[in-house]
DNA sequence: GAGTGGTCTAGACCACCCC
DNA sequence: GGGTGGTCTAGACCACTCC
């Protein structure tokens, strides 16, 4: 833990139980840097935190404001910060339902996507995601075979997430997505159990390292009635 | 523009035009600073901002890398950095029709997400937008009337956002944002011209001033196979 | 051990806003 | 003019990775 992130989190908590008045700036930079006895440019980046997060705005030559903030719903959420269902859900049972399990040589759409050539083989991988029994997502997912080696049906039932961190002791750096609707097709309604005019929240996903080479191609179409995607900007 | 941002520039147009070898890491930050003539911290602080476009990468005592990015595809795409479908089609003619524009006194839902009593009358905005004489958005706005008063159906036919800025001169913060899929109901298919069968990607959105108070909230039906959403996300 | 990014300091000047 | 956030400096020490 830093100082910037411990300063962040008193921070944060005090602005969540109302310490400071809402209508009203909070401290200045410099008193609130000497109150944690810290530098200004340390408090400055404990209090970029709070910004990022959407819970403060500065408003230069004025001061440092909280934003009024609105509830959130009771559906589950996809914010731009996770990665990987079994994150997502925490404390509930997570399962996988395997449709397809190949290693092919991909598509030019495909390997332009995960940057590597027509001739290095891919896994492809179509699983049912299951959350307490229920089912959730449907995934169809390419990852490069030389880059991730050794999947195998074990870990698909349990988490490719994990397998990747843990046992190959790779890093993962982060994603490109994009989020639309889709009609649903078959395999949607035969898996997800949803009707035939039900929409499909999809999100396509490239996942990279954190040396920046991409790992994961992947598609994950969600019941529309149970997924919404969260996003939080603030202008600069 | 600052010194931070101007380095931040130079370094974009050197990664985007090869400048340096993609498998290897990038100069380390003290040499880099001192090409550029700056201290260690300004340069971090250009580079902070191209890691967080998703350009670069740094993996803590190895150097920073170059993310090997994939393409974008031709549809609209709403970033989570833009604000209003005027600057989202830049270039192209964007037109209303109002549906409906009404003042009355808002739900409890709608006074909770505006963070305003009951009392408080808000108008109430359905608006079609075209782009190139092409139905593309149906978009619900509720908006304080007493914050942002003097909107006319001339307003609406133009930007709602320009009036706020230039007009009021009120600035915007920033916006909280839930991406879902929905059915369309009816005057998504008599508006949009979309089929029964027809999926709508609905962005619901609350927008704040740069003092957080919030103004807007509003529902944005966009057509399912004229508009995705994008996000880039990196680990810290 | 050498080299890298991550954090932190104690100042400085500037841009902007309100009085 | 006084107070605020925005930027910038020239160092310092630490944590991590590779050899």
């Amino acid at each position: 833990m830093t100082k910037y992130e411990s300063i962040a989190n008193e921070m944060r908590r005090r602005i969540k139980e109302g310490y400071y008045p809402i209508d009203q700036p909070i401290p200045d930079e410099l008193s609130l840097a000497e109150e944690f006895g810290s530098s200004r440019m340390t408090m400055r980046k404990a209090l970029d935190l709070l910004v990022s997060e959407g819970l403060l705005f500065r408003k230069r030559g004025h001061g440092t404001f909280i934003i009024q903030m609105y509830k959130n719903q009771s559906l589950n959420v996809i914010s731009d910060e996770s990665l990987g269902l079994s994150n997502l859900v925490k404390g509930k049972p997570v399962s996988s339902k395997i449709i397809q399990f190949t290693i092919e040589f991909p598509s030019e759409e495909v390997a332009g996507h995960l940057a590597i050539g027509r001739q290095e083989p891919v896994y492809h991988i179509i699983r049912l995601r299951m959350v307490d029994h229920e089912p959730y997502v449907m995934e169809e997912t390419y990852m490069p075979s030389n880059l991730i080696p050794g999947i195998t049906e074990d870990i698909l039932h349990a988490s490719i997430y994990n397998y990747i961190q843990q046992d190959l002791d790779l890093k993962i750096g982060g994603a490109h997505r994009t989020i639309m609707a889709d009609k649903s097709n078959e395999l949607d309604q035969t898996y997800l159990e949803c009707k035939k005019e039900d929409p499909i929240l999809q999100v396509v996903q490239v996942g990279f390292l954190n040396n920046g080479v991409p790992f994961e191609y992947s598609f994950s179409r969600h019941r529309y009635d149970k997924f919404v995607f969260t996003s939080v900007s603030v202008k600069k």
